[in-house]
DNA sequence: TGTACTTCTGTGGTCTGTCCACAGTGGGCT
DNA sequence: AGCCCACTGTGGACAGACCACAGAAGTACA
């Protein structure tokens, strides 16, 4: 076993172990170094990893903020694993949208049924209404959309769906970007995305998580049947 | 930006541009360093997120498969991500749960309403099969239990799906160990746990999809609440 | 006494140089 | 012809140094 997964295994165990609680700095490179008997590169390697996992947060500096603190961002990791096999490899976009379809319904479903948090629904409706406005023009239309769907599925409160998915977001950000230019006239189409935002919203307010379910579905699964992308 | 992250950036720009296919090398660390115009150490940085990515394997000594070969295992960095964060106690356990019957459900179903591929659902039952030895160890046992689990995902033909779960196979492993260790009668859950693993191929390979997933969906929920890891 | 400035200290970021272990390669010896 | 061994290129690891940065402590001044 190499030295820098020796002190990431053993980092690992004082993770959970608990040792270091989110929001607590790990010691400083040179003292882990010389704790653990190694390098200080090969303490910075395993930061480096835990660091692009989302496991921590570096910063320059003296004081409370700096040096590697512990935070809580699963998508980080997740979505910088999910970007670069999905952008660089040879995953078809249908495997994309099958995979955004299971996760985001059960989320949805989850959502509707966990007791309902206003604010964070507000969050989710503003997304809808900023989509509204007529003279969005189509990149900014789908920056809210990708919002709308990620903050929709941070309801269900599930941190992995919410990871993975956001780590496919550039991935699926493609795909729509490429449907949207090849749809015909694309202010009726965005027109009825929003109608289907809104009613899948007033599904989940009112607790009902199959009805939401089914709208996501055939939110997601009509947009890419419109687009044609499918028999490309 | 850090040095590291530039190094980062332009070899995921040289792997999108197809300058390294798979199993092509990445130049020699020494000759990456002079050619960027940077130091050995910032490239080793950038190279250890690669590798924990699983974009590249690295190894020593000389020859054609020494260096840093550019390979394609998403599983590897979404696992080790999966398992950090369930680690460092971010992740809990009833999200994986939940996760994995999110994807495996949609995954016998699509795997039900294919054309079914005998030689890969003969592997599956290999599986099934060698979990009835009486005389297996419990480790073996849940050893053969996840491969089940991921070649019957492999069945639905999403790339993506798969990944992901076997990703997640090292955080479902430890959970289901401890789960393990937890049951009172382990012979007798053991047995059942055979039994529902028949019986989902059973419906999958006669195309019923609808109820391999609902199967699937008591199998995995089922050993959860058995084992109580829920109230904890 | 209070405020503003300066210095100190601890942190990660980076580089240089060095040595080691390893594995394939090829030349030389038998 | 076959075997052995030094050579060479590779990643792995380490020591030591310097820099930039940001907060903290100390100091000078009003």
């Amino acid at each position: 076993m190499r030295t820098h997964e020796r002190v990431l295994a053993q980092i690992e165990t004082g993770l959970t172990a608990g040792k270091w609680p989110i929001g607590e700095r790990l010691p400083a490179e040179r003292a882990l170094a010389e704790e653990l008997g190694v390098s200080r590169p090969s303490v910075r390697e395993a930061i480096r990893i835990l660091e692009a996992m989302g496991i921590v947060r570096t910063a320059v500096g003296s004081g409370p903020s700096a040096g590697a603190t512990v935070i809580d961002r699963p998508a980080a990791g997740l979505g910088a694993a999910v970007r670069l096999h999905v952008a660089s490899g040879t995953l078809p976009v249908s495997d994309v949208v099958r995979t955004r379809v299971l996760l985001e319904t059960g989320a949805v479903r989850d959502a509707a049924e966990r007791t309902s948090d206003d604010a964070a629904l507000d969050r989710v409706r503003e997304h809808v209404e900023a989509m509204a406005d007529p003279d969005l023009d189509v990149a900014a239309f789908l920056e809210h959309d990708q919002d709308f769907h990620i903050e929709l599925a941070r309801l269900s409160g599930n941190q992995l769906v919410e990871a993975i998915l956001s780590g496919m977001r550039a991935a699926v950000a493609s795909y729509v970007t490429a449907g949207a230019e090849a749809v015909e006239e694309w202010p009726r189409t965005a027109a009825r995305l929003c109608a289907e935002h809104r009613a899948i919203v007033d599904a989940v307010a009112r607790h009902d998580g199959a009805g939401a379910a089914r709208l996501v579905r055939e939110h997601i699964e009509g947009f890419y049947r419109e687009t044609g992308l499918g028999e490309r």
